[in-house]
DNA sequence: GTTGATGCAAAATTTTTGCATGCGC
DNA sequence: GCGCATGCAAAAATTTTGCATCAAC
């Protein structure tokens, strides 16, 4: 879907992020795609019109649009595969602060189904469900942390 | 949870995986917790009781575990950080052959709560849904090379 | 004995850090 | 002008590849 440097002007200003070209076509390259690319492939796609755009820049800058919640990470855990021998159906909960999984299991969860028109087309093996907020730890911490800004 | 090593030589048998040592510890080290560590995790892990292990080891073994069946790999995109600009409620379907993602928007897949107990002592932000199987293209593959070895 | 697993080393890949310059505000 | 963003470079961290040796079957 195309979308207006206008608009992710409008969009950048609103959550108090300054603009530059680089993170418009940053910005842009991301919004008009479902592929749910990399860094690097956001990198290897916005060089095409920008050559002089490093991958500090994109690594940098998606981390700002993250953190000002204009973008999503996909995958929270970026640090490496994770593997799990537990091969029950189960679910995860993961904090964002602390970056932990806990195991969820949970028959409801156990029983959903892709709606029916997707369902033909792909031959589905499993799902999960990944909930993700924040522990009562990280709250605490947070917590603390805010009293003292305001001190 | 302590799982024993003649259990662990059982399960490698009835998949046709040869036992070693190594293997051994290393499945051990996964079986026996529930933080869904990472390869290098695992590594370090298993190092201080077989400090000859080497990470190419590990990293090896967990991904002939992975192709065996016998553990799991929680997060399919170990090739980086994957963003998404599409900040509506929506969710995912992996292909396990060419690891494409597609979204899937579904009213009651967004409505999905954590178990109550679960539920009070996390604050969640939200949670998402990602379904993993073979897409058609990757089925037609498969089935095309399942003739080419039969034959 | 054959085949595949292991360990060492080196390479490739991905991401982070340091720092001088420049641009948005 | 101030402060953050950028680009270059180098470093760090993670994962893969090559290969000789060794162990499992």
């Amino acid at each position: 879907m195309r979308i207006r440097p206008e608009e992710v002007r409008r969009r950048f200003r609103a959550r108090g992020l300054r603009v530059t070209p680089q993170r418009i076509a940053i910005y842009r390259a991301l919004a008009e795609t479902t592929r749910h690319p990399t860094a690097d492939a956001v990198y290897r796609q916005v060089k095409r019109r920008h050559p002089l755009m490093s991958p500090n820049t994109v690594y940098y800058t998606l981390g700002a649009l993250r953190d000002a919640g204009l973008v999503h990470e996909v995958n929270y855990w970026h640090d490496g595969s994770r593997f799990d021998a537990n091969l029950e159906s189960h679910h995860h909960v993961i904090c964002l602060g602390c970056r932990t999984i806990r195991d969820v299991s949970d028959h409801a969860l156990d029983r959903l189904t892709l709606p029916s028109r997707a369902r033909t087309a792909f031959d589905v093996r499993g799902h999960r469900v990944v909930f993700h907020g924040y522990c009562a730890a990280c709250r605490k911490k947070a917590k603390k942390a805010d009293i003292h800004h305001h001190s």
